[in-house]
DNA sequence: GTTGAAATGCTGTGTAC
DNA sequence: GTACACAGCATTTCAAC
C-alpha cells in the first residue's frame, strides 16, 4: 500500500517513465532483465520501482483478463443520474458490486459513469432491477452496450 | 501472444478463477506462493496459467499506474458521433493516439466512447483541435471531465 | 494431476566505492 | 548512483508415478 495518497503528482524522470513503460508491457519481467533493458543496475531499478509503489505512482501489478473469454459476454456502460444528496451513498454502494468494473463521478447532467460486465442479458437485467434501481435518488439510467473494444487501458503515454 | 483470438469463452473451473483472482490482486506473486495459497502443486499452477495466457483469457500482466500521480491531471470521457462510413478509419486513427486510453464502439447515437488522459486543459484542447476534429466524418463530440474515480477496473468478479 | 531433483537464474541484503 | 558477493528462493525442465 502506498504511504502517501494525496493526489499530487510525483516527479518522474525519463528513466522512471521507461521503467513504467516496460512494466506496462510485461508486469512480470524480472528486475534483472528490466535492469539490462534500461541499462541501469538491478539495485537502482528495484529502488526506483519500490519508490514508485510507495508514492502511489504504481498502484499495483495485475493480470489483464479478457472478459469475453472469461465468459462475460456483455459489457455495458451506464450514465446514471442521481439526486445529489444521494450521490456518495449510491457510489459507495455500486463500488462494492462485483459486476461494476469502473465507476466515475463526472461533470455533466449524468453524474455517474459506470462500466459493467455481465454473463448475459439476463444477468444485466437482474443487476438493474435488483441492484441499481432500488438505490435511493436514482433519477435516470441510460445504458449503452459494447459492440467492439478498439483499445483498452494498457500502455499509457507518460 | 495468445494463439487463438476468436472471442469465444474458454471453460474455466473454480481453481482457474481462484488463480485469476490472486493474480489480479498481485500480478507479480511467485508461482510458488500462488501454489501454496491455492493448495496445488507449482507445476499444475504454472500449467494452468500458461494455458490461460495461450487461450487469451489472461491477456497480459501489467502495472497499474495512477494517472494523477504520473502528472496526468485531466481525465475526460468523450462520446463521438461519426458518420458510419468513417467509423473504422476514425477508430483506428484514435486507437494509435497516446492520449486515448480506451476506445469502444457502442450502441446508441454516439457510436464511439473514448477515454483520454491529459496533462492539463491546454493539452486536451490541442488534442481536440489537432487530432480529433480534423478526422473525417466527425459529426459531434461531447466531453465529460472526471471529478472522482470511485472504482477502476481492478478485480473483476468471475 | 503429484513429487523429487538438478541446473540455472532471480531476489534480498550487505559491503565498499 | 555502481559493482560485487552470498544465501536463499524461484523457475525450468526433467523423470517417474
Amino acid at each position: 500500500m502506498p504511504k502517501q495518497d494525496h493526489e499530487s503528482a510525483v516527479q518522474l524522470d525519463e528513466i522512471d517513465r521507461h521503467i513504467i513503460q516496460l512494466l506496462n508491457k510485461n508486469g512480470r519481467i524480472s528486475f534483472t532483465d528490466l535492469a539490462k533493458e534500461i541499462k541501469l543496475s538491478r539495485v537502482a531499478v528495484q529502488a526506483r520501482i519500490h519508490a514508485m509503489v510507495e508514492s502511489g505512482v504504481i498502484e499495483c501489478f495485475t493480470a489483464v483478463i479478457n472478459p469475453e473469454k472469461a465468459g462475460l459476454h456483455l459489457s455495458a456502460f451506464f450514465n446514471v443520474e442521481v439526486e445529489p444528496k444521494y450521490l456518495q451513498e449510491v457510489a459507495e454502494n455500486l463500488s462494492k458490486d462485483p459486476a461494476v468494473s469502473s465507476l466515475y463521478h463526472m461533470t455533466g447532467p449524468s453524474k455517474l459513469h459506470m462500466h459493467g460486465l455481465f454473463k448475459d442479458n439476463r444477468e444485466m437485467e437482474a443487476f438493474l432491477e435488483k441492484r441499481l434501481y432500488p438505490l435511493p435518488g436514482i433519477m435516470s439510467v441510460d445504458c449503452q452496450i459494447l459492440i467492439k473494444r478498439y483499445k483498452s487501458r494498457i500502455g499509457m503515454k507518460l
